[in-house]
DNA sequence: GCCGTTTTCGGCCCGACTGTTTTCAGTCG
């Protein structure tokens, strides 16, 4: 079996995790969750690197780490490893997950109170015995409870399609509420950086007077249980068991503290390890000098201006390299939600949709859009009520009837046409051939193996008429896998036959994924973001693809439904 | 365990909040 980056990345985050619970230095921990960090961002094939030695020289892989990742591609194991793996009962490191418990309290319960996981940390608890080890009382009880309850519940993330309405509700409230204190306001955390799923909702606001706003914030009808209320900080959980946190700082620290609370932890570390040797300090209240003065911290431009980068936008703030771009003048102009022209995935109620061509025509020009295409499910996806041969005639037919009458606005006859198991789409080339545009996507057989599902893409992707592959993995967040699929052999047909990949807006998709939508772009592959609509209310969910396309670091220049009608009539032609 | 533009030893990002304590350890982001 094939050994890649991120299995002796996931090795060495549970070592980790186990050294961690066995109480070893801190700084020895965290060089083995640096080393992860290295490994899941390495650019390029862990085997091919180590082999041609360039692994060394990466900041975080040292000695003793080049050592183990060498045993690891040598052996497929750790001796380390597995002996830690041995020492430590299976179920511990899951305690970790828990909010509330760290290290050092599952460390104690383990030994004291031998906890080996969450049933027994749970019987333990509600049996008082945690009450006997130092510094535990009858709050840190509740507290462990309620972190047990919450870690199942959600096991810890939420869709960015569900935290970010939430998030702009909560800071409606509080202008609404309170405005006059609040000087300025914005999300920050993974929520601003736009991650697929969201750990809790961080919002963060300027004002020199923050108890009216805590007060305000913790008394909201969806607030279920405070959590922690201060001056600065304030935690609540919400009715449908999610964590807002909400922090308050005066106005001349606002840009310092955005920064900092965006993250991501990685970017920060990089940032202020770069003020470091600038001998500059920085932290949530500014920039400052070895002395003190303080440099910068109103706005998030000087505060990147102090450390002579550009303002880099909060999604590419993974540690991914911007920083390296900024200092090169290359951050790139990333694509604006404005600049879409078009939307190139739409389902009507002639398959599995809700609404007619003329409905999402009407919606679609209220947004801004210059052209739509409709592509209804093909034959063989029964269950979403795929069209016929005849009955997608009949629809390419009714759409030039429709078009006659639009002027400055077009509807592409299209289709998602299915890839059957052996690669074959289920359409005849003589019916795509009628068509505008073609997509091309798997919606069976989703777990052929990683060799079988490649080929089967490849093939459909080599017929001539194909234009888009839609939703490249079939990932569900949080309900279904990634297909096993050779991305990298993907994206190099995709080049050569001129196929668009595309990046599927919803929520719970958003497929392709920010690191291969970087990789599709490095290799000046053409991407499209779609919504897939199946109402019409789903057309708003381009700023989700939108986001993730930033993510993926993604120009105007990369995407074609950016194109204006005319251009992309052109383009469409090639 | 990693790392070096004052270092091959001695640091390692850093501050807020909570709970259980009477001065601080643990967790979190």
């Amino acid at each position: 079996m094939k050994i890649d980056a991120f299995k002796v990345a996931h090795i060495f985050r549970e070592m980790a995790d186990f050294l961690s619970i066995k109480g070893e230095n801190p700084f020895r921990v965290r060089a083995y969750q640096k080393a992860a960090d290295a490994l899941e961002h390495l650019s390029g094939d862990l085997e091919i690197l180590y082999h041609q030695g360039k692994l060394q020289g990466i900041t975080g892989i040292g000695k003793g780490m080049l050592e183990k990742i060498e045993t690891i591609l040598e052996t497929g194991k750790l001796p380390a490893y597995e002996e830690l793996k041995k020492e430590i009962p299976e179920g511990l490191r899951e305690l970790l997950f828990i909010p509330e418990m760290g290290p050092k309290t599952v460390k104690v319960i383990y030994e004291k109170g031998n906890v080996k996981n969450i049933e027994d940390l749970e019987k333990f608890v509600q049996s008082h015995k945690l009450r006997n080890l130092p510094g535990m009382g009858a709050k840190t009880e509740e507290n462990i409870l309620r972190g047990i309850k919450l870690y199942r519940s959600s096991k810890g993330r939420i869709l960015l399609g569900k935290a970010l309405p939430l998030a702009e509700k909560v800071i409606a409230e509080l202008k609404n509420s309170v405005s006059s204190y609040i000087e300025k306001i914005s999300p920050a955390g993974s929520l601003r950086r736009g991650k697929e799923t969201i750990g809790d909702i961080d919002i963060l606001v300027s004002s020199s007077n923050s108890s009216p706003i805590m007060d305000a914030f913790t008394n909201f009808s969806f607030v279920e249980g405070v959590l922690a209320k201060g001056k600065t900080k304030s935690s609540v959980l919400t009715n449908d068991g999610l964590q807002i946190d909400l922090r308050v700082v005066s106005p001349d620290s606002f840009g310092a503290a955005l920064q900092y609370f965006t993250g991501s932890k990685s970017h920060n570390i990089n940032l202020r390890e770069r003020a470091i040797r600038k001998g500059l300090k920085i932290n949530e209240y500014g920039v400052f000098t070895q002395k003190g003065e303080k440099l910068a911290g109103k706005n998030e431009e000087d505060v990147y201006a102090s450390l002579s980068l550009p303002l880099i936008p909060p999604e590419l703030r993974e540690d991914r390299g911007e920083i390296e771009a900024g200092e090169k003048g290359k951050i790139p102009n990333l694509l604006k939600e404005g600049e879409i022209k078009g939307d190139l995935h739409i389902h009507t109620k002639a398959s599995d949709g809700a609404n007619s061509i003329k409905e999402l025509i009407e919606k679609a020009k209220q947004k801004g859009y210059e052209y739509i295409a409709i592509t209804d499910h093909s034959a063989s996806l029964k269950i979403a009520g795929g069209l016929s041969g005849d009955r997608l005639l009949q629809q390419i037919n009714q759409i030039k009837e429709i078009n006659s009458h639009l002027q400055g606005f077009k509807v592409f006859a299209g289709s998602e046409v299915d890839i059957k198991k052996d690669g074959n789409l289920d359409y005849p080339d003589e019916l795509l051939q009628k068509l505008d545009i073609v997509i091309a996507a798997v919606h069976t057989s989703l777990k052929q193996n990683k060799k079988t599902m490649t080929n089967r893409i490849i093939k459909a992707l080599r017929n001539p008429f194909v234009r888009i592959f839609a939703h490249p993995t079939g990932r569900l967040l949080g309900e279904r896998e990634a297909s096993s699929i050779d991305l990298d052999k993907v994206l190099q047909v995709a080049k050569e036959e001129n196929i668009w990949i595309e990046i599927n807006a919803q929520p719970q998709r958003l497929d392709l994924t920010d690191l291969w939508i970087k990789e599709a772009k490095k290799r000046n592959i053409k991407l499209v973001i779609n919504t897939d609509a199946h109402h019409l209310g789903n057309l708003d969910f381009m700023p989700f693809g939108v986001i993730t396309a930033r993510r993926g670091w993604l120009e105007k220049v990369n995407v074609v439904n950016t194109l204006p009608l005319r251009d992309f009539l052109t383009f469409l032609s090639l």
